[in-house]
DNA sequence: CAGGCCGATCAATCATAGTT
DNA sequence: CAACTATGATTGATCGGCCT
């Protein structure tokens, strides 16, 4: 019951904020999955290469993001649209019909 | 205890453009750690995670080195040695697996990226 | 059918980086 | 510079699936 808190004294946090092209790449995926952020292997992959960080540093970021995200949706409401926004950009292509296929590469 | 945690008298009006998905309402089950016979009765469940002492880690750590899995009679004898539930040994060895696991794949890769390097 | 393990995730917390 | 907030990492424990 004593002030065991040392559980871990190591100086292994020494905790860097990632990039910001890898949060943009991160956010990206996230809001553009919003219905089921939940990246498969492969696709943390991915991720993690064009972030330039590593798969678990991936998962570490979903896994507080969806956490922090329903923990206080309210906060999270303007970042969504702004990224809602720039993936649409993505959709402006074809302005003609309605396409709901978001994935560019599924066989 | 029967209750809706979510819109407790209402159907929920999705306010915004961004609506709530499954995922936002899931929710884990509290720990079973709690053990009603200890305190006299219930009242403080055990509700979150117990953390373990240095020495428990300590033992646990010295065990895992020895034997990266654990049989039945181990279990038994660290969980009383440790005071913890037979449980709490077998998914700390479960966690230690996977955290090696983790462990040993992020220290291969780092590796073939300084290979080509150097 | 019960019990253990794996892989992924949750959820709470720690410690620090970045802001105000 | 202190106080507060944002964020990455750690970890005991849960969930679903598979195997024995």
């Amino acid at each position: 019951v004593m002030i065991l808190r040392s559980r871990f004294l190591d100086a292994r946090r020494k905790r860097r904020n990632f990039s910001k092209q890898a949060t943009e790449v991160l956010n990206e995926y996230f809001y553009s999955h919003l219905s089921n952020p939940y990246p498969s292997e492969e696709a943390k992959e991915e991720l993690a290469k064009k972030g330039g960080i590593t798969v678990s540093q991936v998962s570490n970021w979903f896994g507080n993001k969806r956490i922090r995200y329903k923990k206080n949706m309210g906060k999270f409401q303007e970042e969504a649209n702004i990224y809602a926004a720039k993936t649409a950009v993505d959709a402006t292509n074809v302005v003609a019909q309605g396409n709901q296929a978001n994935s560019p590469s599924t066989p | 205890e029967d209750k809706d945690p979510s819109c407790p008298s209402e159907p929920c009006p999705n306010a915004s453009a961004t609506q709530t998905f499954d995922w936002m309402k899931v929710k884990r089950n509290p720990p079973k750690t709690a053990k009603v016979s200890e305190y006299g009765l219930l009242g403080q469940p055990n509700t979150i995670r117990t953390n373990f002492t240095t020495k428990q880690l300590t033992e646990l750590e010295k065990e895992f080195h020895f034997n990266k899995y654990l049989t039945r009679a181990r279990r038994v004898e660290i969980a009383a040695t440790l005071e913890l539930n037979e449980t709490q040994v077998k998914i700390w060895f479960q966690n230690r697996r996977m955290k090696q696991k983790k462990r040993e794949k992020e220290g291969l890769a780092p590796a073939a990226a300084s290979r080509s390097a150097k």
